[in-house]
DNA sequence: CCCAAAATTCAAAGCGCTTTGGATTTCCTT
DNA sequence: AAGGAAATCCAAAGCGCTTTGAATTTTGGG
C-alpha cells in the first residue's frame, strides 16, 4: 500500500492525501479525518526512503561506535544509548550505528554524514585536538559532542560535564583528610575526559604540595580486571598510595577487590573515590563499603542530548548550545582520615 | 555532487557510471577505471536514500532496543552489540536502532519493517509464545532470533544457547557434590532462557530427589542489586540455600557481596555457579574466589549473528539456519562439597 | 446576484539512483 | 568483405514521496 494506491482509494490526490498526513493547513478537517480513517484500516506506512528522499530529513541521528575485533567493549556506552533511546522513541527517531575501529572515527563519521542516512550526528569519545569537530564544522550537518576536545576553539555545541572540577574536588576531600600518597585509575589516555580528570586531581594535588606519581596511575578500558590488577600493583610499591581516583565504579569494582584482599580496610587503611555514571548494574552505594563518588548520570546526558539534537532537526525550540554540568559529591564509607594524619 | 553531475563529467551515461560503479559486467575495463578514478577525485558519494528507493535495500540491519523511561539497560545488550559491529563494519553495513518501550516491541518491529529502513531484523529477548516470530514469517524480510521462544512451531532461523543443559549441568554438579538447598539468581521471568534455565535446574534436582523452593528464585534484571538483595533474602531462610546459580556474572556479583558480609565462605560454606557472558568488565576468574561458570561468548553470538544476516541479504553463502551453541562448563573455586556432605 | 478573496484540491515536477530494453560498436568467422 | 555474436553504452522508465504553481470550489461583502 503505498500513497498513489491510497489516494486512489480515497479518490484524492496524492498531494492532499500527503498534506492531510504531514499536517498541513490548507486541508479540510473533514477530508483529513477520512484520510486518518483510512491510513488506520488500510494499515498504510510512508515508505521512509522515499520521504528521506524527497525532503532530505532521514529522520534518525548517527553515532559512531567504537568497536573492533579485540577491542574490548565499553560498559557506559550501552548505557548512554539508553539514554538517548528514552528520548528519540519519543520524537519516533532511530539511531543509526556505524561501529568503527577507533582509530578510524573521522573517516566513519565523515561517511555516515555522506552517506545522507542521518540527520544530525552525535560525536563521543572525544580525544584531544579531535579532528572530528573541525570537520564535522565543514559540513551544514547538526551535531552534538558528548564531553570536549582539548586544545581547539571552544565553540561548537556540547554536552560535558565538569571532570576537571569533579576530581578537583574529589582530590581536594581527600587531601584535606590527610591523605599524601595518591593513585589514580583513569580511562584510555586518549581521551579528553581522561585527562581533565587527571588534571583536576593534580591541580588539587598540587595546592596541597603533593605530586600525582607517574606509577600510581593506571590508563585503560574501564573493566574490572584493569583496575585490580593495577591496584594490585600499586599496593606493592613502597610507599603505597592511601588515597585512590577511580574514572569509573567498574574500576573501582576491581580495585576495591585488590584492596580487601591485600587485608586493607576501605575507609580506614585506603580511601577511594569513584566517578558514578549511575549505571544500574553497579551502584556504588551498595559496594560492601559503600563508594564515595562523584555523581553524573550518563543516561540522563544521554537524553539530554537526544533532546537537544532532535530539537534541532525540527526546529522545535532554541537549547543552549553548550552546556557543563556539576557533578555531585556524595560522601559515603570508602573515604576517611589517612592513617598517619589520625 | 550526484550521478547525474559525475556522469556528465565523464561523457558518460548515467547507466555506465552506474555500472561501473556497482561492479555489473558490461562496462569496459577502462572505462571503469576512469569512472574510479574520478570518483577518488571528487569524493562522490551515492546518495542512500536514493539507492535505497531504487534497489528497496537499505544496507542495514534492524534491531529493537527495549528501553524506556524507569527501565534498567541491560548491559549485556551493548557486549552482544558490539560483536554485531565487529562484523558488520566489515561489510559496510550499519544498524538502525528503534528503540522501544518493552511491551511494544512487536510494534515496533512491525514499524521497523515498514519503514524500509532495514533488510533483516534481529529479534532479542525472546518471550515465551512470542508474537515476533509468528510476524516476522509473514512478512518476506530475513531475521534471526537471538534464543528461541518457547510454545511456538520451532522453525525459525535463530542461534541460541543451550540454556537448558547449561544448567542443567550446573545444578547436577552441586548435586551430586552433595547440595541439597538451592536457590537461583535468574533474569525476568518472561525471557525464554531465564525459563530454559530454571528448566534445566529443575530437571537436574528432579533427578536427584530435590525440588528448587519458590521463595529461593528471583527473577529480575541483572544488576548487582538485584543480586545482593535477593542473597541476602535467601540466607534469612530457615533452611538457607548452600547452592546457587545465577544467569550473570552481574548478579553474581551482588550475591557473593551477601555471602561474604553474611561472613560465609564461597566454595565452602556455599557453593555458586553463574552464567558467564564473557564481559569484558567482569571476568568470573577475578572474583576474589574464582567463579565457577558457564560460559557462553555473548560477542561472538553477535558476530555470528550479524555474520548470517549480512549472507542472508547479500546472497552471498548459505549458512545454517538453526544453531543451539553448547556452553562450556568451567570449575573454578567457587563450588565444592556441601558442608553435610564432607 | 456578482465578483474578489479565501479555502481546497490537484497535476506535475522533481529527489538521485537502478535497471530494462535498445541502440551502437567492435570482433570473429566464413 | 558480409553477417552475426559479443561487447559497450545509452535513453528513459520507474521507486514513493513532497512540494510548487495553478485550478477549482466556497465564502462573504456590496
Amino acid at each position: 500500500m503505498n500513497l498513489k494506491q491510497l489516494s486512489q482509494l480515497l479518490g484524492l490526490s496524492q498531494t492532499t492525501v500527503s498534506r492531510a498526513l504531514n499536517g498541513y493547513p490548507e486541508v479540510n478537517a473533514e477530508t483529513r479525518q477520512r484520510v486518518l480513517d483510512a491510513v488506520r484500516e488500510t494499515g498504510y506506512r510512508p515508505n521512509r526512503a522515499a520521504q528521506r528522499l524527497a525532503t532530505g530529513r532521514a529522520g534518525s541521528i548517527g553515532l559512531v561506535m567504537p568497536t573492533a575485533d579485540g577491542i574490548e567493549s565499553d560498559v557506559h556506552f550501552g548505557e548512554f544509548l539508553a539514554g538517548l533511546g528514552d528520548e528519540a522513541v519519543k520524537h519516533d527517531f532511530h539511531f543509526v550505528i556505524n561501529p568503527s575501529h577507533p582509530d578510524e572515527e573521522v573517516a566513519t563519521c565523515r561517511r555516515l554524514v555522506a552517506s545522507g542516512n542521518v540527520d544530525a550526528l552525535f560525536l563521543a569519545y572525544m580525544r584531544e585536538k579531535d579532528p572530528r569537530i573541525a570537520m564535522m564544522k565543514t559540513l551544514k550537518m547538526p551535531f552534538i559532542v558528548h564531553g570536549r576536545s582539548i586544545g581547539v576553539p571552544n565553540d561548537y555545541p556540547f554536552l560535558d560535564i565538569d571532570n576537571t572540577g569533579a576530581f578537583y574536588d574529589a582530590a581536594r576531600l581527600l587531601a584535606q583528610l590527610g591523605h599524601r600518597h595518591f593513585a589514580l585509575l583513569n580511562g584510555p589516555d586518549y581521551l579528553a575526559y581522561s585527562i581533565r580528570r587527571k588534571k583536576g586531581m593534580v591541580r588539587a594535588l598540587a595546592e596541597h604540595g603533593l605530586v600525582l606519581r607517574d606509577d600510581c596511575v593506571l590508563h585503560s578500558q574501564m573493566t574490572d580486571e584493569h583496575g585490580f590488577r593495577a591496584m594490585e600493583r600499586f599496593l606493592k610499591l613502597e610507599a603505597p598510595p592511601t588515597a585512590v581516583l577511580c574514572s569509573s565504579t567498574v574500576l573501582a569494582l576491581g580495585a576495591v577487590r585488590a584492596i580487601s584482599q591485600a587485608g586493607l580496610k576501605l575507609g580506614v587503611d585506603i580511601s577511594l573515590i569513584a566517578h558514578d555514571d549511575v549505571l544500574p548494574m553497579l551502584k556504588p552505594e551498595n559496594f560492601m563499603v559503600p563508594l564515595t563518588t562523584t555523581r553524573s548520570s550518563l543516561r540522563a546526558a544521554g537524553q539530554r542530548i537526544a533532546r537537544r539534537l532532535i530539537a534541532g532537526i525540527l526546529d522545535l525550540e532554541t537549547l543552549p548550545q553548550q552546556e557543563l554540568w556539576r557533578t555531585d559529591l556524595i560522601v559515603r564509607a570508602s573515604t576517611g582520615p589517612a592513617r598517619a594524619a589520625r
